[in-house]
DNA sequence: TGCAATGCATA
DNA sequence: GTATGCATTGCAA
C-alpha cells in the first residue's frame, strides 16, 4: 500500500442513529435519567474506526437545517421522516463538546445535509491526492465512489467493509457508481421520501440500468418498452428527473478541505475524561485513553498499522457477508450459474416421442410392455392438489430417455377404476422399480383407487435433499440444475392459481401428454444423474433404508388422518369469543378509543404516543415501536392495559391459529384432519408437517392446551397413545462426546438439569434449588444449539459476565463436551459439511466466512445439527420399525403422527397391552448409542390425556 | 393478489 | 443460541 495519505469522513447522524438504536433493547440511561445510548453508541464506533485505521485525517460532518435546495425542489422531500428521538436530540450537543475536546473538526453548512459536506470535501481532498474514507452506512453515497473514494461501511455485529468500485457495480449491478443515482431515482427512496418512478423496484431499475445506462437514456428510449410500463414511465418522465436531482449528493458545498485542520492530532485527554465522567461513561473512557494511550504510541502505531489500510476486501468476504446487511435481499450468495442460462434446452429444442395411449386395446399392448421393464418412471395428474380428493386426470410412464406414453383417464369414477385395474399389475409387481418425484403424493392418489404401489422406489425429491438439503428441490429447479432443461411449467398449462385457473382435465389431451410425459423423462433423467451423486455408502443406505421406506410410512400416517372433536372445540372458541369481548372493552376503555389491537403499528401509537407509557420507547429495526412480548411483559407489572393486551394476543392466537383453524382442516370424505410431512424442507433431517401443521398444537400454557383435548381417538373402541422420548439430544450429545459424568447420570436415570446444577453449583443433587436446576436446564439447552454467554445472558436473569462463568464451569464439569463441541466446528472446517450418526450431512458454506456473525451462525449450525439430526434419524428409524412391525401383525391400530421426539398412535385397546411393550421397545432400540434411550409412554382420552 | 415483516406456536 | 409453519397487517404491484 502506498504512503498516500487517507482522509476519513464520518456521516455523524447515520453513526449516531445506529448507535442509539443499537441499544434500544437496553437503553443506557444514567444516574440522571439522561438516555446517553446516542452519545456511546457514536463513540463507540468512532473510537473503533480511529483504533482500528489509524487515520492522519478525519473530520465529522453533520447536516444543518436540511437540504433546502431539495426542499425547493421538491417540498415532500423527507416529509415523511419521523420527529427525531428526543434521545438523540439530547445526543447532539454533548457529541459536538466531545469532539471539540478531541480536536476534531466538525463540518457542518446550514441548508445542507451531511451527504453534501462529505460528498464536496471528498472531491477536494481526492485533488489534493488523498484516498478518502466516507464513514457511513448510508448505500446512497456509493454514487460517490472513486478509485480514490471509498465507502466505510459498519456492518452488523462489528466490523467494516469497504466497498471500492468493484463492490459498488456488483452491488447495483452498474457500470460507473454514478448510476447509483439513476438507480436511486427510478426505484425511489421510501426513507427519504423521493418517489422514484411508479411501478418501477429494485429489480426493474436495475433492469433498465443495463439496457439504457442512465434515467435520461431510458426517457430517451421508451419507445422499446412496452405495456402498462411504457405508459407509466412515458407519463412520469418529470418526476423521473426529479428524483434523480434529489438522488444527487452535491458537490458544490460552500466549503473547504483544509489539510492542516483536517488531520487527527492528540485530543485533550483532560476535557474528554471529564466529559465522560459527567454522563457516567466508565468502559468507554478505559477505551478512549487505551486509544490514544501515550501520544508516542499514536505516532508509532500510525506508521506501523499503515500498512493495513483498508483496501478492497477479498472475495470470500464480499460473499460471505454481503447477505447479511445488504438493502438488496442478498442476492449475491445464491449466486445461479449462469453460463448456460441462455442455451437451456425445452421440449422444443430437445427431439422426443411422447404418446398418448388411448384405445383400450393399445392400453392392453402397452402394460404388456410396460410389464417387461425393470425400472419405470411415473408420474400421476389429478385435479388437483390434495390426494384424498383429487382424481386422476392420467398416468405418465417413462423407462427411456426422451420417450414416453401417457395414459388419459376418463372422468367417470367408475370407468377410471376400470382402467387403473388395468394397469393394478404394473405398480403391485415387486420386481419392477418405481421412479418419481414426491412419490409419497403418487401413492396416496393411487392408495384412493386402492392400488398399492409396491417394489423397489427410487425417489428423485428425496435423492436430491439428500445431495443438497439447502437447495430446494422442485423438479423445474433440479432439470434447470442437473439437466439444464426447462420443462413445460404447469401454469403456462392451466394458468396461475386463483380465478381462472384450468384443471388438468380442461387441458387438451395432446398438450397433458407433453406436459406430463416430459415430467416422467425428466424425472428419470434426474434419477440417472442422483444415482451415481448419491455415492458415499452413508448416503446410499439413508436414502434405501431410512428415507424411502419413511415415505411409505408417511403416506400411510397422512392417509389415515386423525380424529378431531369439533363439538368441543366450537363451545371452546365460544368461551374465548366471550373473553376476548372483554378485554377489548377494557383496552380501549384504557386507551381511550377504539384501534385495532393486532396491529403492532397501531397499537405501538396508542401505547407510547397516546398514552405514554414509556420514555423511550423501544424501537423495531423498520422504525417502528416494538411491541414483542418480551418489550410489553417488561412493562406488565406497572399497566394493567398491557397485560390485558398480552392476553387478548395470546388468546386471539389461539383462536385463530388453532380452535377456528383446524374444524375447516377436517376432510369432508373422511371426516378426520390429514397433515402433510415434508421429508425435504428441513435442514437437519427434521421433518415437518403443514395443512395444518400438527406439530405446533400448544402444550405449555393451561389454556393453550385444551386444544388438544380435541385430538381424540376414533371411536370408543380405541385410545390414544403418545410415546416421546426423554431428553434424546441431550443422550445423544452425551453418548457422541464420551463424556462420562453425564452418560452415567443417564445411566443412573437421574433428573439431568438436576444433575447437571448440582456438578455445576458444587451441591448435594438434594439441595439444588428451583433457580439452579432451571439455569442449569437452560445451560443444557444452550448446548445443543451452540451457547454463546450472550444468548444465554437473554434466557435466565443472568448477567452476561455471569453466563461466561457459568458456561465455563460447565464445561469444567463436562471437559468432553467442549472438546466434542471444538471437533464438530473444526470438521466443519476442514470438511465444509457436519454429519448426523447415520451420515446425513449438512453443509456450511459459511464456516471459514471472515464476518464473524455469519461464521458464528454457522458454527452453532456445526454444533447443532448432528445433534438435532441424529434425533431425527434415530426416530425414523423407529417409525420404519414399528410400522412395518404393526403391518406383519395386522394390527387395527395406527401410527398417526409424529412431533419430532413423540409418536402419537390410535390404539385398538385389546391390542393395548402388547403394543405398549413393543412400541416402547422398538423407540428405545432404534439406534445403539453408548447412553440407554428412554421413552415414555401416556394413554388416555385425547391427546392432553395421553401427556 | 402477492410479499415482507412481525409475532408466536412446537420440539 | 437450533429447527420449523402459519395468521395477520400493511404495502407494492
Amino acid at each position: 500500500m502506498s504512503d498516500q495519505k487517507r482522509l476519513f469522513l464520518v456521516d455523524a447522524y447515520a453513526l449516531i442513529f445506529r448507535g442509539y438504536y443499537a441499544f434500544i433493547k437496553n437503553p443506557r440511561i444514567n444516574s440522571k435519567g439522561e438516555d446517553t445510548s446516542a452519545i456511546m453508541g457514536f463513540m463507540n464506533s468512532l473510537l473503533d474506526v480511529i483504533k482500528r485505521e489509524r487515520p492522519d485525517h478525519l473530520a465529522v460532518c453533520f447536516d444543518k437545517g436540511g437540504s433546502v435546495d431539495r426542499v425547493e425542489m421538491y417540498e415532500e422531500y423527507k416529509a415523511n421522516r419521523d420527529e427525531t428521538p428526543e434521545g438523540i436530540k439530547t445526543a447532539i450537543p454533548y457529541i459536538h463538546e466531545i469532539l471539540k475536546a478531541m480536536h476534531i473538526p466538525i463540518m457542518v453548512k446550514e441548508g445542507y445535509e451531511a451527504d453534501d459536506v462529505i460528498g464536496t470535501l471528498s472531491r477536494q481532498a481526492e485533488k489534493e491526492g488523498y484516498k478518502v474514507f466516507m464513514v457511513t452506512p448510508d448505500k446512497d453515497f456509493a454514487q460517490l465512489v472513486t478509485d480514490n473514494i471509498f465507502m466505510y461501511r459498519p456492518v452488523f455485529g462489528g466490523g467494516y467493509e469497504t466497498w471500492g468500485i468493484p463492490e459498488v457495480q456488483k452491488k447495483f449491478e452498474v457500470t460507473e457508481p454514478m448510476q447509483v443515482i439513476d438507480f436511486l431515482g427510478m426505484m425511489g427512496d421510501s426513507s427519504d421520501n423521493i418517489p422514484g418512478l411508479p411501478g418501477v423496484g429494485e429489480k426493474t431499475a436495475k433492469k433498465f440500468l443495463a439496457q439504457f445506462g442512465s434515467m435520461e437514456g431510458l426517457l430517451a428510449n421508451t419507445d422499446q418498452l412496452k405495456g402498462k410500463m411504457k405508459e407509466k414511465v412515458e407519463a412520469n418522465g418529470e418526476l423521473g428527473l426529479l428524483s434523480k436531482k434529489l438522488a444527487t449528493i452535491m458537490l458544490d458545498v460552500p466549503v473547504e478541505f483544509n489539510a492542516k485542520n483536517f488531520e487527527l492530532d492528540h485530543p485533550d485527554v483532560e476535557k474528554v475524561k471529564q466529559i465522560f465522567q459527567d454522563l457516567e461513561f466508565r468502559r468507554l473512557t478505559d477505551n478512549f485513553l487505551k486509544t490514544f494511550a501515550a501520544d508516542t504510541t499514536y505516532d508509532v502505531a500510525q506508521t506501523a498499522e499503515k500498512k493495513e489500510a483498508p483496501k478492497s476486501p477479498p472475495k470470500e468476504q464480499k460473499s460471505a457477508g454481503a447477505g447479511q446487511f445488504s438493502l438488496f435481499g442478498g442476492e449475491d450468495v445464491t449466486t445461479t450459474e449462469t453460463t448456460s442460462e441462455y442455451t437451456r434446452n425445452t421440449g422444443k429444442t430437445t427431439s422426443h416421442f411422447y404418446q398418448s395411449v388411448a384405445s383400450g386395446m393399445a392400453t392392453k399392448l402397452f402394460v404388456k410392455n410396460l410389464l417387461n421393464q425393470t425400472s419405470v418412471c411415473f408420474d400421476t395428474e389429478t385435479t388437483g392438489l390434495n390426494p384424498l380428493t383429487a382424481e386422476l386426470v392420467g398416468i405418465a410412464f417413462s423407462w427411456e430417455t426422451g420417450k414416453g406414453f401417457y395414459v388419459p383417464f376418463p372422468e367417470d369414477r367408475e370407468d377410471a377404476q376400470l382402467l387403473i385395474e388395468e394397469l393394478r399389475p404394473f405398480f403391485e409387481n415387486e420386481n419392477i422399480e418405481k421412479i418419481g418425484q414426491n412419490l409419497k403424493y403418487d401413492i396416496k392418489v393411487l392408495a384412493k383407487y386402492n392400488v398399492e404401489v409396491k417394489g423397489k422406489l427410487f425417489d428423485t425429491m428425496l435423492a436430491h435433499y439428500l445431495i443438497n438439503p439447502d437447495m430446494r428441490h422442485n423438479m423445474d429447479v433440479l432439470a434447470e440444475t442437473y439437466l439444464n432443461y426447462t420443462p413445460i411449467s404447469i401454469t403456462e398449462l392451466i394458468g396461475k392459481k386463483g380465478k381462472n385457473q384450468l384443471s388438468m382435465r380442461d387441458v387438451p389431451l395432446d398438450k397433458q401428454t407433453e406436459y406430463a410425459v416430459e415430467d416422467a423423462d425428466i424425472t428419470l433423467q434426474l434419477k440417472e444423474h442422483f444415482e451415481k451423486e448419491l455415492g458415499e455408502a452413508n448416503t446410499q443406505k439413508l436414502f434405501n433404508d431410512i428415507e424411502v421406506p419413511l415415505l411409505r410410512v408417511l403416506a400411510a400416517m397422512e392417509l389415515e388422518g386423525i380424529n378431531l372433536d369439533k363439538d368441543f372445540l366450537n363451545s371452546l372458541s365460544e368461551e374465548l369469543n366471550n373473553d376476548i369481548a372483554n378485554l377489548e372493552k377494557k383496552i380501549y376503555e384504557a386507551a381511550g378509543e377504539e384501534f385495532n389491537i393486532a396491529s403492532p403499528k397501531q397499537l405501538g401509537v396508542i401505547l407510547f404516543e397516546k398514552l405514554k407509557l414509556v420514555d423511550k420507547p423501544k424501537k423495531t429495526k423498520t422504525g417502528q415501536y416494538s411491541t414483542a412480548e418480551d418489550v410489553l411483559s417488561y412493562l406488565a407489572k406497572d399497566h394493567d392495559i398491557i397485560q390485558n393486551i398480552l392476553d387478548y394476543r395470546g388468546l386471539s392466537k389461539l383462536k385463530s391459529t388453532y380452535v377456528d383453524a383446524l374444524p375447516l382442516q377436517v376432510e369432508t370424505s373422511t371426516g378426520r384432519v390429514h397433515t402433510d410431512y415434508m421429508q425435504t424442507v428441513a435442514a437437519t433431517g427434521r421433518l415437518s408437517s403443514n395443512n395444518p401443521n400438527l406439530q405446533n398444537i400448544p402444550i405449555r400454557t393451561e389454556r393453550g392446551r385444551q386444544v388438544r383435548k380435541a385430538f381424540v381417538p376414533r371411536n370408543g373402541d380405541y385410545t390414544l397413545l403418545a410415546a416421546d422420548y426423554s431428553q434424546i439430544e441431550l443422550r445423544i450429545i452425551a453418548a457422541l462426546s464420551e463424556e462420562e459424568t453425564m452418560i452415567e447420570a443417564f445411566k443412573n436415570g437421574e433428573d439431568i438439569h438436576a444433575s447437571t446444577a448440582s456438578r455445576v453449583f458444587n451441591v448435594p443433587i438434594s439441595d439444588v434449588t428451583r433457580e439452579q436446576r432451571s439455569n442449569a436446564k437452560t445451560v443444557n439447552f444452550g448446548i445443543i444449539y451452540g451457547v454463546s454467554a450472550f444468548g444465554l445472558s437473554n434466557q435466565t436473569t443472568l448477567s452476561r459476565s455471569e453466563s461466561k462463568e457459568l458456561i465455563d464451569t460447565y464445561y469444567a464439569t463436562y471437559p468432553k463436551l467442549r472438546n466434542y463441541i471444538q471437533d464438530q466446528v473444526d470438521f466443519a472446517r476442514d470438511n465444509g459439511y457436519v454429519q448426523t450418526v447415520l451420515g446425513r450431512r449438512r453443509y456450511l458454506k459459511d464456516i471459514n466466512s471472515r464476518n464473524a456473525v455469519v461464521r458464528g451462525a454457522a458454527e452453532r449450525n456445526a454444533v447443532n445439527a448432528p445433534i438435532q439430526g441424529s434425533a431425527a434419524d434415530i426416530i425414523k428409524i423407529a417409525m420404519i420399525n414399528i410400522h412395518k412391525k404393526l403391518n406383519e401383525g395386522s394390527y387395527k391400530t395406527k401410527m398417526l403422527l409424529q412431533v419430532h421426539d413423540e409418536l402419537v398412535f390410535d390404539v385398538y385397546k385389546p391390542e393395548l397391552e402388547g403394543l405398549k411393550n413393543l412400541i416402547k421397545t422398538e423407540m428405545e432400540n432404534a439406534y445403539q448409542l453408548s447412553v440407554p434411550l428412554d421413552v415414555d409412554l401416556d394413554i388416555g382420552n385425547n391427546w392432553l390425556e395421553a401427556h
